[in-house]
RNA sequence: GGUUCGUUAGUCUAGAGGCCUAUGACGUCUGCCUGUCACGCAGAAGACCACGGGUUCGAAUCCCGUACGAACCGCCA
C-alpha cells in the first residue's frame, strides 16, 4: 500500500463497494461507447474494469501504458456481470488518472495472442510477451516447482550447497563455454557443464546428502529440448546404492508431476529397462513407453533371403495391428519419411484375410519365410509388418527406433494425458568408435563399472556401469550413476579411452588427490528442471519455460548476445581475434 | 558441418504462371455510439510479396544462389 495503489486488483471484492481505492497497472483495453468509456486495467494479479463518463479522460491513451487510477469501487448491475473476470461483479468509477509511463501506440504484437506470434519476434520483445497471462503463468509455475523441489530435498535430508560458476575446463563431455582471465592472461575459466566433480568432492568432504539447483552450460548445438544453459536439480548421496538413488528419483518425479499436472503419472516403482533391452525393443535409450509398438528382430528368420537389401543386414521389424486397410498414400507417407531419414527404402507386408501376404517385398519371400514371419511375430489379419534393414546393427536399431516413433505419431498412439516414466539402466561403460578406432566413455567417466576385473577383457563394450537415466514420454529427464571411488579403476578407465598415465592425474587432479584421503562410496543424479516444466506445461520447446532464452542458434536478439568486445576490452584480456572476425 | 521445411502491411494469414493495382482478420488512426468487456458501426493509412540472379511475352507464384528462422542428423561423457 503506497501512493501507487491501495490494493492489488485480486484483493478487491464486492465487500468493498463504496470504498475509495487506487490501483496501478497496464491498460489492457479501452472501449469508448460515446458518453461511457471502459478501461480494463491489468496488474500483476488480475484485470479490473474501470469506467468513466468523461469523454476526455481516456483520450489519447495507448494500450499497455502504465497508469494509476483512483476512484470509487462500485457494484455492477447484475445484467452486466462478466463471469470471465474474477472481478466481474465490480468496477471502478474513475475520478483521477495519472500516466506513469506511456506506451507506444503500435505494439510489435497483441499481448493476448502473443503465443501465436513468431518466436523470433516474441523473444525480441520478451518483456511484452510476458505480459500475456498465459506466458506469465509458466514462470509463476516455475517458481512454484522450484520452491517445491527445494523443500522436498530439504525434507529428505539433503543439504543445499552452491558450487562455483567460474571453474576449470574439463576435457571430457560437451564443449565448455570459456571465460578469459584478465589477471592471468592466456588462461581461461570455464562455465560448468554440471557440478559433477564438485559434488563428488562434497562427498569426500563428508556431506551426507547434497543437492543444488544448478545452472549448467554446454556449448553444443541446440534442439527443441536442449539449450545452451539450463537448470538441473543436482544431487549426490554418500554410502548409497543404485536402488536408493532411484527411489529418491521416483519419489520426486512422481510427486512433482502429480502435484503440478492433472495427467496420469506412472506410479513408483517405475519400469526398469536395461540399456541393451531399450536399444533392442525401442531403438533408443529414451523410449516413449506410451507408444505400444515394439521392435523385433527378423535377422535369423530371413538369413537366407534373396532380397538384396536384406542380405548380410540386421533386419528389424515392427508389427502394427489393424492398419492393413490404410490407403496407399498413407503408406507412401511412411516411405517418404523413411527416405527423409536416409533409408534407401522401407518394406512392408500386410496379412490378408485369406492368410496371404501382400506388399512390395512379398515376391522375394519363400513360403517358409512367410509362415515363420506370420507366426513368430504374431501377425493377425490386417496387421502390417514394416522392415528396417541395415548392414550396421546400431544403424538398424536407430532407424527402427525412428520409424517406431513416426508410426506412433501418425497413428496417434501416444496419450497426451499420460506421463509415462521408466528407468533405463546398465549402460555400457565404453563405446567403440569405428571411425577413430578408439574406445570412448559411453556416458560418464566417473561411473562405477559392475566389475573392475573385466577391464582386462577384450570385449570392453560389454562392461556395464551403475549408470541410469530417468525417461518420460521419450525425454531423458535425469541421468545419474553410482560413482567409481576406486582410484585404480578410475585410472584404468581413462587409460582405455587413450589418456597417458601421467596425464590422467594432472587433468583430474582434484578428484585423484581427494580420493586418496578416503572417499565413501557415493552416487547421485541430476534432473532436468526445464524439461520437467516443458512436460508439465505441454510446451513444444524448452525456450518456452525459460524467461530469457536464446534462439535456437544460441543468439539473444533482445540483448544482442553474443556480442563483440571493444579493442580495449580485448587488450585488457590479452586476446586477439582472427582477421575475419573483428568488431568493425 | 549436413538435411528438410519456411520467409507476403505492426501481428496472423489468403495466394498453385495472366483473374494481384495482393485477400481477410486483428492492431493503429479518424468519426459515430451511455453498459460494453477480445464492444459495435463507418472510414483511412499501412506490403518495394526477405535479398540477388535466372526462366517466361508475363513471376508473390517456377528454377538457382544468399540471408534469416525452425525442426531434424552430426554433436550433446
Amino acid at each position: 500500500m503506497n501512493k501507487y495503489y491501495t490494493h492489488k486488483i485480486s484483493e478487491l471484492s464486492s465487500k468493498m463497494i463504496g470504498e475509495e481505492i487506487t490501483v496501478s497497472g497496464w491498460i489492457e483495453n479501452i472501449r469508448d461507447h460515446g458518453g461511457v468509456l471502459f478501461l480494463d486495467l491489468r496488474d500483476t494479479t488480475e484485470t479490473l474494469q474501470t469506467v468513466s463518463n468523461d469523454d476526455e479522460l481516456f483520450k489519447g491513451l495507448a494500450k499497455e501504458s502504465v497508469i494509476t487510477l483512483s476512484g470509487t469501487l462500485r457494484k455492477r448491475s447484475e445484467d452486466t456481470y462478466n463471469p470471465r473476470l474474477k472481478t466481474g461483479e465490480i468496477e471502478l468509477l474513475v475520478n483521477k488518472l495519472e500516466i506513469l509511463s506511456p506506451s507506444l501506440h503500435e505494439l510489435p504484437f497483441e499481448i493476448m495472442t502473443s503465443k501465436n506470434v513468431n518466436e523470433e519476434t516474441r523473444l525480441k520483445y520478451r518483456y511484452l510477451d510476458m505480459r500475456n497471462q498465459k506466458v506469465k503463468e509458466i514462470f509463476l509455475l516455475r517458481s512454484n516447482v522450484l520452491h517445491f523441489l527445494r523443500n522436498k530435498m530439504v525434507d529428505l535430508g539433503f543439504t543445499e550447497v552452491q558450487t562455483p560458476i567460474l571453474t576449470a575446463s574439463s576435457p571430457e563431455g560437451a564443449r565448455d563455454f570459456v571465460v578469459p582471465s584478465r589477471k592471468f592472461k592466456g588462461k581461461f575459466y570455464a562455465l560448468p557443464q554440471a557440478p559433477q566433480i564438485y559434488k563428488e568432492l562434497l562427498m569426500v568432504g563428508g556431506f551426507d546428502k547434497y543437492f543444488q539447483i544448478a545452472p549448467c552450460f554446454r556449448d553444443e548445438d541446440t534442439r527443441h529440448d536442449r539449450t545452451l544453459e539450463f537448470y538441473q536439480l543436482d544431487m549426490e548421496m554418500n554410502f548409497a546404492t543404485e536402488e536408493e538413488v532411484l527411489q529418491i528419483g521416483e519419489k520426486i518425479f512422481y510427486e512433482v508431476f502429480s502435484k503440478f499436472t492433472k495427467k496420469v503419472v506412472s506410479k513408483p516403482p517405475f519400469a526398469k529397462i536395461s540399456y541393451q533391452e531399450a536399444m533392442e525393443k525401442y531403438g533408443t535409450d529414451k523410449p516413449d513407453l506410451r507408444n505400444p509398438l515394439i521392435i523385433e528382430d527378423a535377422t535369423e528368420t530371413l538369413k537366407n533371403t534373396t532380397f538384396n537389401p536384406f542380405k548380410k543386414a540386421t533386419i528389424k521389424v515392427i508389427v502394427v495391428d489393424g492398419i492393413g486397410k490404410k490407403s496407399n498414400s498413407w503408406f507412401n507417407e511412411v516411405v517418404d519419411y523413411a527416405s527423409k531419414i536416409g533409408m534407401p527404402g522401407i518394406g512392408y507386408l500386410t496379412l490378408l484375410e485369406d492368410g496371404s501376404l501382400k506388399g512390395p517385398i512379398d515376391k522375394f519371400l519363400s513360403d517358409e519365410e512367410r509362415k515363420e514371419l506370420i507366426q513368430k511375430f504374431s501377425m493377425k489379419t490386417n496387421s502390417v509388418m514394416f522392415f528396417i534393414a541395415d548392414r550396421n546393427i546400431k544403424m538398424a536399431r536407430k532407424l527402427a527406433g525412428m520409424i517406431r516413433i513416426e508410426l506412433g505419431r501418425k497413428l496417434n498412439l501416444m496419450d497426451e494425458n499420460e506421463l509415462k516414466l521408466c528407468i533405463v539402466n546398465d549402460f555400457p561403460m565404453f563405446e567403440y568408435d569405428r571411425q577413430t578406432k578408439k574406445y570412448e566413455f559411453a556416458h560418464n567417466p566417473f561411473s562405477l563399472p559392475h566389475n573392475f576385473d573385466d577391464y582386462d577383457l577384450k570385449d570392453l563394450e560389454n562392461i556395464l556401469a551403475y549408470q541410469y537415466d530417468f525417461v518420460c514420454n521419450g525425454y531423458e529427464m535425469a541421468s545419474g550413476a553410482i560413482r567409481n571411488h576406486n582410484l585404480e579403476a578410475l585410472r584404468k578407465g581413462f587409460e582405455i579411452v587413450g589418456y597417458q598415465k601421467d596425464e590422467i592425474e594432472n587433468r583430474f587432479k582434484s578428484i585423484f588427490t581427494a580420493f586418496k584421503y578416503g572417499c565413501p562410496p557415493h552416487g547421485g543424479m541430476a534432473m532436468g528442471i526445464d524439461r520437467i516444466l516443458m512436460l508439465i506445461k505441454d510446451e513444444k520447446n524448452l525456450r518456452e519455460v525459460q524467461a530469457f532464452p536464446t534462439n535456437a542458434q544460441g543468439e539473444d536478439q533482445m540483448m544482442g548476445s553474443p556480442s563483440y568486445l571493444s579493442k580495449e576490452q580485448l587488450d585488457e584480456l590479452g586476446l586477439r581475434i582472427g582477421k575475419d572476425d573483428t568488431n568493425e
